[in-house]
DNA sequence: CGGATATGCAACTCTGGCATTGCACATCGA
DNA sequence: TCGATGTGCAATGCCAGAGTTGCATATCCG
């Protein structure tokens, strides 16, 4: 998983109100409208809120009759935590690493 | 560990300057000057970025002589990951319920 | 000492993105 | 059918933050 795709992520999940709406989809699928009854803020906010969270490939939505229900996708989440997880490691050993070889001399 | 504490670090990921700078210095530990050499930006928005991922946990600075050495919290991004596949597991197993539950009436 | 290099502080510009409002169109239900 | 509800599209307002420049101060080294 290059960096590439990694930091839209991350921009998606860094505003306060995204993710209040992302941990709501979590707790259970919701359309635009229904989410703009909940959240203080207008239906086209949230539905702009929605199109980055999807084009993150953190939300996935489905069309039932005249309603567009949303759902968090948790696979998603977790596939981004692995990488992070691995990058610290990484960046850890490394510092571990270069500490070693500044005391050996 | 509280959402509060969460998207302020997604918020610092989620600038690929940012980001390039932080994978740089979880190579190896850097001043800000010297990271402004590396990069096509100033030395001043260097230090903003820095101010900003050291605000997050995410990099630790150390006097040495006249220069302020960065580096990169491998520990610390390890731990965000963690709290987020925690939170995508969480997502999924909802939504399966959910679904369960639909199906069974 | 004095030049070179590193940091710190402040003012400023400017673009991106969060949010709003208004209207048109589709779909559901009594 | 008609009112209510849900989505789609467009124009606009506004402010945070990414980046710059200029100058002052501190530290290293010849």
């Amino acid at each position: 998983m290059p960096a590439a795709t990694l930091t839209p992520v991350f921009a998606a999940l860094g505003d306060d109100t995204r993710w209040a709406i992302l941990a709501r989809l979590g707790e259970a699928p919701a359309s635009a409208s229904a989410l703009a009854r909940e959240f203080p803020i207008s239906r086209q906010a949230i539905v702009k809120h929605l199109d980055l969270l999807s084009s993150a490939g953190l939300v996935e939505s489905e069309r039932v009759g005249r309603e567009l229900v949303h759902r968090a996708l948790g696979g998603r989440l977790s596939d981004v935590a692995r990488e992070l997880e691995r990058i610290g490691r990484q960046w850890d050993s490394r510092l571990a690493r270069i500490k070693r070889l500044a005391e050996e001399f």
